[in-house]
DNA sequence: CTAGGTGCAAAAGGTTTGCGGTTAA
DNA sequence: TTAACCGCAAACCTTTTGCACCTAG
């Protein structure tokens, strides 16, 4: 095929991807734009349904495959804070998040500098962490 | 019916259970006893299995409906380090979770004092947290 | 008597898998 | 050419729901 220039965010998602030693595919990218244009830590059927309104042929299992594949390559984190479904966030800064358990809404938070918070037993090898605070928001507080 | 002595534990879990206007029910003293006596951290699906051991008749809808009236009574907590089934865990001292991504084991670790680490929005309610931690544990970190 | 709780079975929702076909290296 | 990736559809697993019945307060 003919050779292409790159915008400089998609030579980031090749470099990173291939770093790992995947490809950087359209799917994957349409699904990093995804996540990128709206910060709502969206869950992977919504990820899915925002895909598919550009790339109406993407299927549920690519879905997962991009998602995965973007976790793996340090350009997204998966976000477990509740039952259900599993969410997702480009946002690769040391943060945490707030879940309001009325609204339901995640917000990001900042965490301090210091995050060797934990002290694990010897031999143990933590690669990332994850901090959730659930609670009320401040509208939902208002509210109550 | 006759009235039942009942032993500290049950009358524990009776006060925190009123406390949130909820009874103690049989099923609900299996549930809390199943997380007591193998704090493994068990997913729901496991909690439902070992209970119908020693009470045959209890079902799906039950062991939810129960794990949910221990989270809201302050008893257990719910553990979500992971995508699919939700785990709980009735150790309610201030505490993270080491997740080890070989073998999916989820260990306690302790945590600092000074847990207000985070600064929230103005307005925001926080009622409790979650600190969770992904890596590989001392055995498979050797074996890598 | 009534609200809360249970068991059952089915439905709903989320995620994974298997497979044939396609494409980039 | 070959390994990686895709779409489709079905399978699988987890969680929720509706309903009839029961029981403590």
């Amino acid at each position: 095929m003919k050779a292409r220039s790159q915008r400089p965010e998609e030579q980031h998602l090749t470099e990173q991807l291939g770093a790992t030693g995947l490809r950087l595919t359209p799917q994957r990218q349409q699904v990093y734009d995804v996540l990128l244009q709206k910060r709502d830590h969206p869950t992977a059927e919504e990820v899915f349904m925002r895909a598919k309104k550009a790339m109406p042929e993407i299927s549920h299992a690519t879905v997962y495959n991009c998602l995965d594949a973007l976790v793996k390559s340090g350009l997204a984190r998966q976000v477990t804070v509740e039952r259900g479904a599993t969410r997702f966030c480009p946002n690769m800064t040391d943060h945490g998040h707030f879940h309001c358990r009325a609204c339901g809404t995640i917000y990001d938070v900042g965490l301090p500098r210091e995050l060797p918070f934990v002290s694990l037993p010897p031999g143990f090898a933590p690669e990332c962490h994850e901090v959730t605070i659930h609670g009320l928001c401040g509208e939902c507080a208002r509210q109550k």
